[in-house]
Parts: structure tokens; sequence; C-alpha cells
DNA sequence: CTAGATGCAAACACTTTGCACCCTG
DNA sequence: CAGGGTGCAAAGTGTTTGCATCTAG
């Protein structure tokens, strides 16, 4: 059994979906859904636009959002917003997952899948005590990651 | 043994809290906290301000943030943000709790907190598989409440 | 009296939108 | 070659800040 798909193999399957849906597949586009799925830190906007500038100068930072969002209708794409912090993204795992956020250095990575479903019968239990029907749900963890709580 | 605070007991809490530091319990401010304590459903700034000005018509927005943000200080309410779609806020149990969000009609509960300690245990198990040190959480479940859920 | 609070308007950060031009399919 | 995509700048949203005026203690 395979435990996660790998960059490359989620990149082919947006790319499908996109043109499946009758989207076109530009070469900004395409650079920015594989930084999308190349980088495991949940990068924002601003970060993925660095990126693509590098290969595409003159791509706009309207052109991430709007790339963004066109993921976001198909839920191909995790949105984590943090208010006037701004969004980070998680193209990798669409579905709701929790978040380990570093408040010294801002990583964010997931936690181990294995409390998952622990997590989706706690959420049930709360909801279900008021007759309240879940659709979705989002947990973040804020603290020290292992690298920052032993530097200085 | 007591189960929660009354609103009005957690009011002077707070005014006394805020004395203590030396702040200056004005009209205005008296009457944000009060709208705070006193509504069960997570106001954002704009419902807590068109409260305040019923009794006090000159009452500016920024004077609503400021003492948000006093508040904020002293970790006596618990921010919750959604991005664009602003700020709610918890002046009533300020520690970290899941909040059950209506996407219909925007209402927004806490569940009952007999799931708390299981939820605090979960926390520290996922934070602990890879050293992370929890400061704080949140647990946010998005659907429909019950009376949402049986109306068309 | 005087430090701290208020209220207005301008400034801010992030995101979205309008529109002329461009290029994929 | 037509309709979707790009890129620029302007508009929007919720929130914060500067500063003159006011007032609680």
């Amino acid at each position: 059994m395979q435990l996660m798909e790998t960059p490359d193999q989620r990149l082919s399957a947006l790319l499908a979906r996109l043109r499946a849906h009758g989207h076109r597949l530009t070469p900004q586009r395409v650079a920015i859904l594989r930084a999308l799925v190349h980088d495991a830190n949940h990068p924002n906007v601003e970060s993925l636009h660095q990126r693509i500038l590098a290969e595409f100068p003159t791509t706009s930072l309207a052109t991430v959002y709007k790339t963004i969002a066109l993921l976001k209708e198909y839920g191909e794409v995790l949105e984590l917003g943090f208010g006037e912090l701004g969004s980070r993204y998680d193209g990798r795992r669409p579905a709701p997952h929790p978040h380990l956020i570093c408040t010294r250095c801002g990583a964010i990575r997931d936690p181990d899948p294995s409390g998952d479903a622990e997590l989706v019968a706690l959420v049930e239990r709360l909801a279900g005590q008021t007759g309240f029907a879940v659709q979705s749900h989002r947990l973040d963890l804020f603290g020290l990651c292992s690298a920052c709580r032993t530097t200085s």
C-alpha cells in the first residue's frame, strides 16, 4: 500500500484535473502548481510568487492568487488563513488535518497522520452533543518546533 | 463546585484586572467589556460597536479595537481570526477551547467542556511525536447548527 | 492636574477586481 | 482565432496608527 503520493504524482493529478475542466495549462500556472506541491512548508502567496519569478520574471502576484483561487474551487488546496498574517497553503493534502505551527521560525509541518482517525472521532463527538453537522474542521497547534526549542 | 462564572462575575474580574494595572475605567470601556462578557455568540468588533453606540453614540470603532487589544495583552480575551471575514471574540473563556461555527447563520457556540481533557491529550500526543512544544492550540468545527440544519 | 483614553481620518497589509493585451488549445 | 489567462493598477476589507482633544483618578 502506498502511504502518500509523491509531489510529482500529485502535480500530474492536479494538471489532469484542471485540463479535464477545460482550463489552460500556461507555463506560469504549471510553475505555480509545481512550487505548491514541492514545498512541504506550507508556503504563502508571497513565497510562491518569489519562486515563480526566478523562472518567469514577469509573473504577477494576482496570477498566483487567481491560480490558488482556482484550486480552491476544486477543493485541491487547503488554505490556512492567519488573519493579518496572511494565508499559507497546503497543496499536497487538501483534506483537513492538524498543523504544527512554530511561533518562532514560522515553519508549518504536518504531524504523523496516525492520529487522524482519533481526531475525527473527537470532532464528531463534540458536534454530536448539540446536533451540529460537521462539514469541515481545523486543528492548529502553536508552539516551538524542535529546532527552535533547542536554540537560544 | 461552581462550573462557570456568571457574566457579571467575569465582568468584575476584568474590571479589577484593568484597574490593578493602572488603566482607567471609562464609561465606554466598561460598556465594551460588559457587551463582551454578556454576548454568548462570540461577537465581532462591528457588532460590539453597534451595541455600544446605543449607549454612547460617539464611540468610535478604534476605541473598540483598542480595548480588545488591551484585553489581549492580558490574555483575557480569545480572538478567533477568520482571515478576510474578520475576527470574533470570546471574553468569557479566554483559554483555548473548541468552537462550533455555523457556516449558514454565522453563530459560534462552545461545545460542552467535557471533551476538553481529551482534546488536550490528543494535542500533546500529536506534538510529542516530533518534539514540538505546544504553547496554544485552536480547534474549529465548521458545519450547520441544529437550527440551520432543520430549516430549508 | 496630567497621564492615559477617545475619536477622527489617514495609513496599512493582504486580497480581489477591472480591463487591455496575450497565447493556449 | 476565440475564449481563457496574464499583468498592471486601482479598489476593497478589516485593522492599526498619529495626533489633537478630553477626562478619570
